[in-house]
DNA sequence: GGGTATTTTAATCGAATCTTAATTAGTTAC
DNA sequence: GTAACTAATTAAGATTCGATTAAAATACCC
């Protein structure tokens, strides 16, 4: 998730300020605006990912900002945040086109927990594309991309098995007979060496031209997969 | 936005159908799962809308059950419905994969203006017309128009069908045994290609003309949608 | 009911992938 | 240090997989 713009409409300038500087820190590029009319104005003058809006704003109320934001664009994911506890003034932002609503006094960590939860579903597309990694090596198991070092490699169905594998068990031995049993479906009586053959392609696509090897083999037990 | 069925799993009973009553009366198809398993058994076999799970369960966890319906259905909107109030609480459960949580005790109105602004975000429900869209590949769900660079294109039922279906999961990696199941009722254990045929029909008439190509081959995996 | 459009089955061809097998290199144990 | 074992590597053969085409079966429409 890089570059998340995040526009804070906010006029106490403390918690604005304090805002702003927690979010930064986690990486998200913040803009606030201290009154209703700055919102909107910076709302239309710049692209943002998602809005966090105040109720109780000096001129424009929080709800009208709202409305007008989710008639410019209606996908766009907006927070509110406010002192206002009661539920007639939550379902008045929910209708206002509000996606969520978190009441002042707030913890700083659940603010953020709603907001990756909002950006979760917005940005990347949806929620959970999971991916596994082991030091630079990264598998979206969604797509079924592999990335070493930002490097695409391109894995066929039994390589990204076995791959995916070794990294679910990684910092652990797995035996042959493990692999065989759960990658290929097998129970290793017979005496085929497939598995050290695809050993040999993953080697090639992923440790070959890096210098921190990430497949070790532990000799009369098996394959390990870790960074040192 | 017709016939929304809602999963609810709790425990409490006697919760369960009050809230069960509550939501009916608004028009949503509700149905019970008293614990983790039932939930899960549940889910795998109906098609919901949206979650509202419990954390406290007699055996399987909410949390846990959050990563597993996450895992099988990312688009699918979860809330969490607890009396576990700590920010840590909240946090474990939106990285669980929660879409929003909620405390009890709360307010029946809030609970549902929550579940209706979910719902709103949820692809089926989206304001403003239903369209979905891929690089320069749109499709109208109500008029089941497709355009490609603004370029209309005609497509049977079932090539809709296959590619709503592949439009849906973009960027992620759907097998044909998915397809299967989802654009035709089958199990997929038949010996059939209409879907390598039907895919053939499908590029024929969206990648074809196109330099950038949108309908992707995974070998021994499936078929993936992206525009890179 | 006839004709067209759509869906499905079937068959072919080529390429990608998987597997086997044999050789070379490396490791362990005595 | 050498025998015995274990693993790495390579190349070739076997098999599967997917694209494509054509034809058959089914559904649809007037």
């Amino acid at each position: 998730m890089d570059e998340v713009r995040i526009l804070l409409v906010e006029d106490e300038k403390k918690i604005a300020a304090a805002l702003k500087t927690g979010m930064e820190e986690l990486g998200f590029h913040v803009m606030i605006a201290y009154d209703g009319a700055m919102g909107e104005r910076f709302f239309n003058n710049y692209d943002f990912d998602l809005v966090i809006l105040d109720i109780n704003l000096p001129d424009i109320n929080g709800y009208a900002l709202s409305k007008m934001i989710r008639q410019r664009k209606r996908d766009i994911p907006i927070l509110m945040l406010t002192a206002l506890g009661s539920v007639e003034d939550k379902v008045e932002g929910f209708e206002a086109g509000a996606d969520d609503y978190l009441v002042k006094p707030f913890a700083f960590k659940e603010l953020i927990a709603r907001i990756k939860s909002l950006l979760r579903r917005s940005i990347h597309g949806l929620p959970g594309g999971p991916v596994l990694k082991i030091a630079d090596l990264e598998m979206n198991l969604d797509s079924k991309d592999v990335f070493r070092s930002g490097n695409k490699i391109s894995l066929t169905a039994k390589e990204f098995q076995l791959l995916e594998y070794l990294v679910r068990n990684k910092n652990r031995v797995v035996s042959r007979a493990d692999i065989a049993g759960k990658v290929w479906d097998i129970g290793f009586d017979t005496g085929t060496n497939v598995i050290d053959v695809y050993i040999n392609f993953l080697r090639k696509k992923i440790d070959k031209d890096y210098p921190l090897k990430l497949i070790h083999t532990q000799v009369g037990m098996g394959y390990i997969m870790k960074e040192t």
